[in-house]
DNA sequence: TCTGGGGTCCTAGGACCC
DNA sequence: TCTGGGGTCCTAGGACCC
């Protein structure tokens, strides 16, 4: 599958995935728990129970809600994943080492691994705290003097060498992946992990990637899958046999489309290296559900308190933002959401809190609430002038 | 045994303006 | 009084991702 434009020159994108990113780093803390089936997640420390050692928490007899956040490959091998409810893992993997998540840790990690890669390659992508995606082609150029035969040896060999920086710098090991593009470098990486680098040359998307499950594309989630499953598609080479008209008859012109363009392993998105913020948000899932008039004075104190804090962030990014929104789930799980835009940007907790309270009033409040949110978008940088494009003020 | 918290992007309808 | 089409903003919800 040779380029379709002869004129752009090949891409190699490389994806880098921390191995259980969070897990890790717990364990070079407790180098002790190597071995064992760890998972991270949960609130800070409650009561639940000890671990023969009597020096970890286990899962056994969790109470709570909370999900896992990261589970080492022990505990995967019990089944127990990152999104499952801790009670529902505690009946699973009893014994698992339960340890609360410690987000500083994990950020101060996250630098540590993306210097470590950008003093190698500069053009990286950030994904979230664990991921990010490497644009090779300016180090796989400056390497053909070394003579090597193949530019996907030369690929391979540079992820290598991201992998020994990446462990130099953290101790942690990762799974790379390189393509010409970022969808199949990102299915590409799961293919050896942990610490494994995997390579597909546009010749081999036929036999290495359309065996696979649909799901492992990115964009593919849990409701597609299963509607496609419903269409009798369950591999990316069925999906790839479907026609584009059809497809975009079942799921829309812009999903069906990109979907058969996916199912090609065709992705030309460029290797992003800066975005401005589009929306800051906290929101908190409550231990038990409130009642909105019984529990209504804890719930303002929350409310406040979640309107403060997004101010906070605001503040300590330099956002202001003019869309303030509120997020609610009731105890059946429906979620409703109100927002409303303000004149003038701000990162005023007052401000905030005015606008999430009008919000407050139009929604229904006759169920007891599960997650209560708050929301500020379309965000600007205070004191950054911007530019307008009104004709009339040059005309 | 119900399902965290932080995000992005897309769709779709209505308001409003030209 | 009625009828257009295009563009942009606002709002609500939902899929998806890490």
């Amino acid at each position: 599958m040779e380029s379709a434009n002869p004129a752009r020159p090949a891409r190699y994108i490389a994806h880098l995935d921390m191995d259980a990113f969070y897990a890790s780093v717990e364990l070079l803390r407790y180098p002790q728990l190597r071995g064992r089936p760890v998972v991270v997640g949960g609130r800070r420390r409650v009561a639940y129970g000890e671990s023969a050692d009597d020096r970890f928490a286990t899962l056994r007899g969790y109470t709570g809600r909370g999900v896992i956040t990261t589970s080492t490959y022990e505990a995967r091998a019990l089944g127990v994943f990152s999104g499952m409810g801790l009670m529902k893992a505690a009946k699973l993997a009893p014994d698992a080492i339960l340890l609360p998540a410690d987000f500083e840790a994990y950020r101060k990690y996250s630098r540590l691994f993306k210097d470590a890669v950008r003093a190698m390659a500069p053009e990286v992508e950030d994904r979230g705290i664990d991921e990010i995606y490497i644009d090779l082609g300016e180090a796989v150029a400056a390497s053909v003097a070394d003579g090597a035969p193949d530019s996907w040896a030369r690929a391979r060999a540079l992820a290598l060498d991201i992998q020994r920086v990446v462990r130099e710098a953290t101790g942690l090991s990762c799974s790379i992946g390189i393509t010409p593009n970022k969808l199949l470098s990102k299915i590409a990486s799961e293919l050896n992990k942990p610490g494994g680098v995997s390579v597909i040359r546009p010749d081999d998307v036929h036999s290495v990637v359309w065996p696979l499950a649909v799901r492992k594309i990115n964009g593919i989630g849990p409701r597609a899958n299963a509607k496609l499953e419903k269409l009798g598609v369950r591999t990316i080479g069925e999906l790839a046999q479907k026609d584009a008209a059809w497809l975009v008859e079942q799921f829309g012109r812009s999903y069906g489309a990109w979907m058969y363009r996916a199912a090609r392993g065709e992705d030309e998105r460029p290797v992003v290296t800066w975005s401005e913020p589009k929306s800051i948000s906290r929101e908190t899932t409550f231990e038990d559900d409130l009642h909105p008039v019984r529990d209504k004075a804890r719930l303002t104190a929350i409310f406040t308190e979640l309107c403060q804090r997004v101010a906070g962030d605001l503040q300590r990014k330099g956002y202001s933002g003019k869309t303030i929104g509120l997020k609610i789930r009731y105890d059946n799980f429906q979620t409703v959401t109100r927002d409303l835009t303000i004149d003038i940007p701000t990162q005023d907790a007052k401000t905030i809190r005015r606008a999430a309270g009008e919000c407050l009033k139009r929604v229904p409040l006759d169920r007891r609430i599960r997650l209560l949110g708050v929301r500020v978008g379309t965000l600007s940088r205070p004191g950054v002038v911007l530019e307008t494009h009104d004709p009339s003020l040059f005309e």
